[in-house]
DNA sequence: CTTGATTCCGAAAGCGCTTTCGGAATAGCG
DNA sequence: CGCTATTCCGAAAGCGCTTTCGGAATCAAG
């Protein structure tokens, strides 16, 4: 089984290796009949391009890196694979790579970075959970990578981003706890220097201030990514003086906690408190009870995040790429109305 | 900021370009001296070696793919995410590239493997989840390129894969509920032609032979891998003339969806019929009432598998590289003693 | 039929690195 | 001190493709 390499097929063909490179590659120096026969014999062999040669003779490396998020949490972490898929249909069909990197710690993700544009070994790069103040962010623009934030930063004003609006998704979850009686509502919340957590903290209280509620600190608690952390922040809310009557939470992985938390102190989720979590996993189909969420679509996120880095890799400016979709409500039986507690 | 190359190294030190490249590369014909000065001077300036050049003229490519398994569920794909980073660790350490590829269809995944192995794109593959018979191993073989599968196919004799001993899993399960008294256990199984969903069979069968217990056909259901089809099967069993006490799950994804099925019938999972999961998600932590699930090790998998994979490709007999873990018990709430139930 | 414009392709120079080969300089030996 | 080994490095030839450039052949126009 040779090897059908260019030169294979201009010998074959009687034609220069060049010529043969022009043919395929749609140059409009190659007459119709030529081009016709190259393309013809080159199926024959199912002759590819060597991609390293491509690469290094033309400078572009036809491919793209995703960034792992670091410190992932096994629980929640279906995004990742579902991003992947996406990502890797939308660059199949220009017949580029996919490079998938992890890095440990932030100080490894930026070495990364640096590493990979400098290397010149992808053409654009896709990050996920930005930070509020995202150094990352900040390197690929001064190594003028194309990329996509998945999710955005505060200052997202210039580069593009693809992202879920959490802040009115909260508002609404306020709006919706509200509408059933509540009025201590909760919130389990991720460490603010995410950005989608302090945004997700905004909307909840500005959600309260819009109902006419005041917000009180006593009922804000900040936990890690991971259900025990959010179960170890709903209790000590739920032990306080004036414990809460529902719970909005950062992310659905909290909320599962969340509900372990209320069953854990003898209450029922959804009866006695109500819990509203943040992803729309589809496994919170199978919590106890089912775990009522703000859904984010992340159906053809992948693709679409891919199309995007696409398009500013052919040139397109950034800032026309900031995509921001919507969640919605998907009811499930950890919310309920507000009904008086016996101490 | 120009680009540092080893001509620009050169240069500067008054060497040959081939003379930095051996010197950077250990080569036993340069002075320690000068060897030395060479390193230096890259390491102030931060100098790689241009990976494109370098595959072009040694003909490795430095780089090993994953395929995505097709037709994934996200309900238990955080395994993709987990074994993607341990992968991405592992080939780290050399500097080498992981490609996600995904393919929807296996006739795709042919294509790509074929693809993959004559582009010279990849020194390595490794796939998840074969078939009995896997006309992906054979492709694989046939083209010569290392790889590992993790999991293993019917005939598993002649090449390197990682897999969980998910028959004996399903033995030990099967005696755990023997113990606690059940005599009517109910299968619900995968596909057979993955041959993880076979072998867990067999270790059903064998389970209950060794038990005294007769294999009633009418207790095993093939379903597809997700909760709803698990809970379609187990309704079907739990509706049946003489229904299991018990049930037996190919995977979490269908053992959740038994536990709905059941309370679906107005009985009590855990209580009125056990089921034992396979996988040890960990969000059977958080199912209703926690899942009993025999765990697989998938900490270091990834890593684990990288690791196999590069000592293949550094010349290892694939044959040397099979590793077979167990899996154990985790008990959670799902599983109990056998009690008569009033039909 | 000559001249200038087109069309189409060959030749050659890289892309940035690796690796073989040979030879100058040094060392070792008698 | 002369001669053969060593040590160490320079030169050059690729790796397989792309792309520029120039020129032969064909065409249209005068």
């Amino acid at each position: 089984m040779q090897k059908v390499s260019s030169k294979f097929l201009a010998n074959e063909l009687g034609l220069a290796e060049g010529t043969v490179s022009r043919a395929l590659n749609g140059y409009s120096d190659i007459s119709e009949a030529t081009r016709a026969r190259v393309i013809a014999l080159a199926e024959q062999h199912n002759y590819k391009a060597n991609q390293t040669a491509r690469r290094l003779a033309t400078g572009v490396a036809e491919a793209v890196a995703y960034l792992m998020p670091a410190n992932t949490n096994a629980l929640s972490e279906p995004f990742v694979s579902l991003l992947l898929e996406g990502l890797s249909q939308s660059l199949a069909r220009r017949n580029w790579d996919l490079l998938v990197v992890h890095a440990s710690t932030i100080e490894e993700e930026e070495q990364t970075i640096a590493k990979l544009s400098s290397s010149g070994k992808v053409s654009g790069v896709v990050i996920s959970r930005p930070y509020k103040q995202d150094s990352r962010i900040e390197l690929l623009q001064k190594f003028k990578v194309p990329f996509i934030v998945h999710g955005r930063s505060f200052n997202h004003g210039d580069y593009a981003w693809y992202d879920v609006d959490s802040k009115t998704a909260f508002m609404d979850s306020v709006d919706h706890l509200v509408l059933l009686g509540h009025r201590r509502i909760g919130f389990v919340g991720a460490p603010t220097y995410y950005h989608f957590a302090q945004m997700r903290l905004d909307g909840y209280r500005e959600g309260l201030i819009s109902n006419g509620l005041n917000v009180d600190e006593a009922l804000i608690e900040i936990a890690e990514l991971s259900d025990d952390a959010g179960e170890r922040a709903a209790v000590t809310m739920l032990r306080a003086q004036n414990p809460p009557t529902a719970f909005v939470c950062a992310t659905d992985t909290q909320a599962i906690g969340a509900l372990a938390a209320i069953r854990s102190q003898g209450l029922t989720p959804g009866l006695d408190v109500s819990v509203i979590g943040y992803d729309g996993l589809a496994f919170g189909k199978h919590t106890n009870p089912p775990l009522t969420t703000m859904a984010q679509p992340l159906t053809h996120s992948g693709r679409q995040i891919g199309d995007m880095l696409l398009a500013i890799i052919d040139g397109g400016n950034p800032v026309d790429y900031q995509e921001l979709r919507s969640a919605k409500l998907v009811r499930r039986m950890s919310d309920g109305p507000y009904r008086d507690r016996v101490k």
